[in-house]
Order: structure tokens, then sequence, then C-alpha cells
RNA sequence: AGGGGUGUCGCCAAGUUGGUAAGGCAUCUGAUUUUGGUUCAGACACUCGUGGGUUCGAGUCCUUCCACCCCUGCCA
């Protein structure tokens, strides 16, 4: 092994091509900050299902601890009771171990700290850095100020440490109803950051939790809780999205008014991917209106999606890696989501044929009683995958578009007496063209060369074009659900004036139709992933069933010849 | 109008004592090919939002202006 690498001076101590989050974590490493420890967490609130911007933040922060030796933490955001449930926190967890991430026995949760929270509430009480408010939610959103205006003390900022106490206790005890007080951070109403103009720090809800059930009727805020539990935790670089850049004040306000050990928020840019949308709000009325049909419809972005879609988790790793974090807001092209799949499925697909709209050709000097059984390897460029039987016979289904009767100049499938190869089969020669009344074509004649068996000529003769094909007699059906974006609109989160996302919703994102395929089809289950040969990557479906197949389009191939056709 | 951020090729993204623009996706050539797939070879930023300044030299320093994102939940 070559070592130039290891032989980079001592002075240059990063890395071309890192990102700035493993910069920073290298500096504090340098310097010693965390005694070169790395240990970070991956903090969902379990209110909805996980989907690829998630799966960023997963690989950054499992990716991170493990390159530096550390670790990383699930945990459960789970401090608003009215959005959360078990049915989310399962889902997450299935979708983080998919991905390939493993917290081992690092599973929290924030409402695991709801007693030291409480005490560490007090405690804030007693140094008088916390009050209980009783202006309702509407006054305290208008002594807040605006944006370019300051606000103003609530007149009960100066309430007694003692009542404070006792009113906090009391609101723990029950003795109020919602919104009847909340505890606030006592801080400055005319900070320029909004955030620190005393934000709430517990509000009163008599609402069972799904961990806690009734033990609680009062609830920690995010900003209060996070910082605590990451702390708690020993979390040394807690990683976010940028929207929480403001609330890093206040994270490290908390920390130090209770003089807690101090975890270090670090915000980068969220993902965002053309052709679809990725927040919460979007993706919630996409699957309640019915636009598609599930969480785990296979056009959205969801990780329950992607998976029904045959994504693999490797294809998915190798994306959050090649476009990098950073903090500059940026749209990534959904190819290249494309171009990670395919080079994963590539290597470990099983090539298989199958006809998705099919045409009769029929071989009219093949014997009508003959049957050969070709072995045809499952990856050519990979024999340990080894090989499947496929038989021939006399009248065979060819792709539809694989035959023009007036083919333009660049066209090399078959056309009327022209020859091309039946993969792994004959050189076949187009004979006779049969038509319906419509003139739509029924049935292609053709003739065989015996010589070619197998897919190549004695004489060495060229054709153009090889095509994939089915034996009539022996095709089994499966039913192929052929995918497009979802969206017409290459960004559908920036709609013209007027519309909505909602309003670009492709019509034909999903096109279902009975494909005939080689009867070695048979041999695989739901979630099996291979590759029709020149059509794209397909696995299959849960609908799946006895005697029953249903397919997914995971992606196309790459295409030349349809840019090719777009350009006449 | 206050505060916090960001602007490097169509897209993502390196660029850290200022020294003369990595890489990937996409795109386009060509070769190989029993998948118009794969693979391979090659092309693709005299320029770093903008004007000005410092300097022998600036994407990197100073400065003007512009654009975009986030913040006025008892959501996270």
């Amino acid at each position: 092994m070559e070592n130039g690498k290891e032989k980079m001076p001592e002075t240059s101590n990063r890395e071309p091509g890192k990102d700035f989050i493993r910069n920073i974590i290298d500096a504090d490493n340098a310097s010693g900050r965390f005694n070169a420890r790395v240990h970070t967490r991956f903090p969902p609130e379990p209110n909805g299902y996980l989907h690829i911007g998630h799966a960023k933040s997963i690989c950054l922060n499992f990716g991170v601890a493990k390159e530096y030796n550390g670790k990383c933490n699930l945990r459960f955001d789970d401090t608003n009771p009215l959005k959360e449930s078990t049915e989310f926190v399962e889902s997450i967890k299935t979708d983080v171990r998919w991905l390939g991430f493993d917290w081992e026995d690092r599973e929290f949760y924030s409402s695991d700290y709801f007693e030291k929270l409480y005490e560490l509430a007090e405690q804030l009480i007693k140094a008088g850095k916390a009050y209980v408010d009783s202006l309702s939610a509407e006054e305290i959103r208008e002594y807040r100020g605006t944006l370019t205006a300051p606000g103003k003390n609530s007149p009960y900022r100066d309430r007694s440490v003692e009542e404070n106490l006792d009113l906090f206790r009391r609101m723990r005890a029950g003795e109020f109803a919602d919104g009847q007080h909340v505890l606030r951070a006592k801080i400055d109403m005319s900070s320029p950051n909004v955030v620190m103009r005393d934000p709430a720090l517990y509000r009163i809800r008599h609402v069972e939790h799904h961990r806690s059930g009734n033990k609680w009727c009062i609830y920690p805020m995010y900003d209060y809780t996070h910082c605590i539990s990451d702390s708690l935790e020993g979390i040394t670089h807690s990683l976010c999205s940028l929207e929480f850049e403001n609330n890093r004040e206040l994270y490290d306000w908390v920390l130090e008014a209770l003089g807690l050990y101090r975890s270090q928020q670090t915000e980068f840019a969220r993902l965002n991917l053309t052709r679809t949308v990725l927040s919460k709000r979007k993706l919630i009325q996409l699957v309640t209106e019915k636009h598609v049909r599930g969480w785990d419809d296979p056009r959205l972005p969801t990780l329950s999606g992607m998976r029904r879609r045959g994504y693999t988790p490797e294809a998915i790793r190798e994306f959050c890696a090649r476009i990098g974090v950073s903090r500059a807001d940026s749209v990534v092209d959904f190819a290249m989501l494309e171009f990670c799949v395919r080079e994963h499925l590539n290597r470990i697909a099983p090539r298989l044929m199958a006809v998705t709209d099919p045409v009769k050709v029929v071989i009219d000097n093949y014997p009508a009683d003959q049957v050969e059984w070709f072995d045809m390897p499952l990856n050519p460029e990979d024999e340990g995958m080894g090989s499947r039987k496929v038989p021939f016979a006399r009248e065979l289904y060819i792709e539809r578009d694989d035959f023009m009767e007036n083919p333009p100049a660049k066209y090399f499938r078959l056309s009327p007496g022209r020859e091309v190869r039946l993969r792994y089969a004959y050189y076949i020669t187009c004979k006779e063209v049969r038509h319906d009344a419509n003139g739509k074509v029924t049935e292609i004649i053709c003739s065989y060369d015996p010589e070619s068996r197998g897919g190549g000529t004695p004489d060495g003769r060229k054709v153009k074009g090889t095509l994939h094909w089915v034996s009539a007699a022996h095709a089994v059906e499966a039913s192929a659900r052929l995918y497009d974006h979802l969206f017409t609109l290459e960004n559908p989160n920036v709609t013209p004036e007027g519309t909505t996302f909602l309003d670009y919703i492709n019509p034909d994102s999903l096109r279902e139709v009975t494909a005939r395929a080689e009867p070695s089809l048979k041999d695989y289950v739901a979630g099996a992933r291979v590759q029709f040969e020149r059509l794209g990557y397909f696995c299959v479906d849960p609908d799946s069933g006895p005697g029953k197949l249903v397919f997914n389009r995971t992606v196309t191939l790459r295409d030349s010849w349809a840019k090719e056709e777009k350009k006449e």
C-alpha cells in the first residue's frame, strides 16, 4: 500500500474534503475540549415518519460517532404529548435500524428526565432565574414585542421566589387549568433575539403522555429540555438544523444558569430535494388527503416509502455521504439519489427478462411444438451470482417500443426487413406485420437463424439491437407499478403565485401494468430486488402473495435512446 | 425596521498562516459492450453575489451594495 498520505506534514492537520462539522470535531479533539471524546445523538420527536431528510441527520450523527470511535444515542424528544405516540416511536426505530445504525443500549426519552427537569426548574426559580407568569397566551404574545420593537415585562415578573415556588408546585399538582399559568425564564424582554424574551419553560397540559401516562400535567418545552438532555447524556456535539440557530443562545443560557456541563450545539442545513417535498406538514397532507396510498407509498420520500420502492440502505447512506453537509441552503438534484440507487443495484441485482407492454412475435420457421431452455447468467458481470433457465418457443412477446414500422434514422431495434438479436437466444428478422382494424400492430412475423443459437453467429455478422423477450406460453404475469416523480414541478416547494404544491401533483406518477415475465420470476419473494433487463430495477412489493406478484419499479435504467428520441 | 445566517460551474461541495479554483451529480464527445445498461478515455468555472480598497499577488483581508434563508408557538 502506498503511504503518500500519511507522510503529510504535521502542520496540515486538516483533511481536504472534510465537512465543517468534522473540522470542528478535529479542532476540539486537538484542543482537548471534550477530552477528545465524541458523543452525538439523533433526537427525533415521535410525531411522524422519518424521511430522507432525517436520513441525512442520522448518517451524520451516527457516522461521525463511528468515525471518531465515539457513541451516538437515539433519543426521542417527547415533550409534547399532544402530538406523540408509540406508533411513531416504533416506526422510527425500525427505520434507523433498517438504515444500518445501532444505538446499542442507548435508547433515551426526554420524558425519562421529567423528574430531573422539574427539580432543575425549581433550582432555577430559587436562583431567581425563572418565574410563574399568569398572563394569557395572547397577552404574552403582545408583551413579547415584535422583531423590531422590544417587549415589556410581565406584571407577574417580580413575584417572590416563595410565591413562584408555591405556584409552580401547585401547577404540578394539577390545581390549575391548561393555560392558566406558565413557567418562564427571566432573561431580557428587550433582547434583539426574540427567543431570549423570557421564553416559556413549562406549560400546563392535562393530557396523557404516551410513556408517562397521567403522571404529569405540566410539560417542559423544547428549549429547556433539549440542552439539559444533551448535558445529562454527556453529548459533546449537538447537531441540529439551521432553524435552531437563534435558539443556541438560550441553549447555552439554560446550561449556564444551571451550572451544567455544556454540550456544543452546531447547526447545519437541512436537506431539500428536487421533485419532492420533505416538510412534515406537506407529507401529512399528501397522506391524509389520499394523494398517495399511505406513509409507505413508494412515491414518498419517507424511509418506509423508499424501502418499499426498493431503495437500499447502502444507496441512501452513499447519497448522504455524497451530498455532504454545510451551512448553505440548498436543493439537491433528485438525479443524485437515483445515481446512488442505480450504482448499488447494478452490483447486486440479478438480471431477469420481463415485458411491460407486450406485442406478439411469431417465429414462423421455428417448430410449433419445440421449446428450448437456455441457461442465462443472472449477472454477466458477476459469474458468482449463477444462472437461471429461460424457455424459448415459437410465440414470444417483445416490448411494443422495440418495434417500429417506419423507424427514424438512429433507431436500431426491430423493423420490417431488419435483423436483431433476442438476448441470449437467436437472431430474428422481421418478415411481416399484422394489424387490427385500427392499424395497431397485433403480430410480427419473423424468421430466426438456427445458426445464431445463443445470440451469436458463425459468420460473426453484427446486429445493432438486442431485445429482451418472453415466451408467450411460459410467461408468468405480474403487476408492475411504474412510478414517476410525484410532482411535475422541478421544485414543488417554490410554486407560482396563487398555487400550492398540490396543484402540481403528477397525474401519471403511478401507472400499473401487467407485465409478462420469464418463469424464474416466481422464485422471488417480497423485498427481493431484480433488474428487468433494459427496463430498470424492480422489487417485489409486500402486496404479493401466493399466485400474485406485484413489482415496484425502483428506478429506470439510464436511457440515452430516450434522450436521443426527444431531440427529434 | 431589529437580530441571527448564507452566497464558489446547471446541482451538491472542497478551498483555514493570501500565491494563482478539488471532487461528485448532470451534460456532451469517443472506445468497449449479446442490456441504446455497465465500464473506460476525454470535455466541461481566466473565475468565486456586487462595486471599491489593501497587496507583487485575494475565493481567501478591509469595505459598499444586492439577493436569499431563519426568528414575534404555552411546536420541535
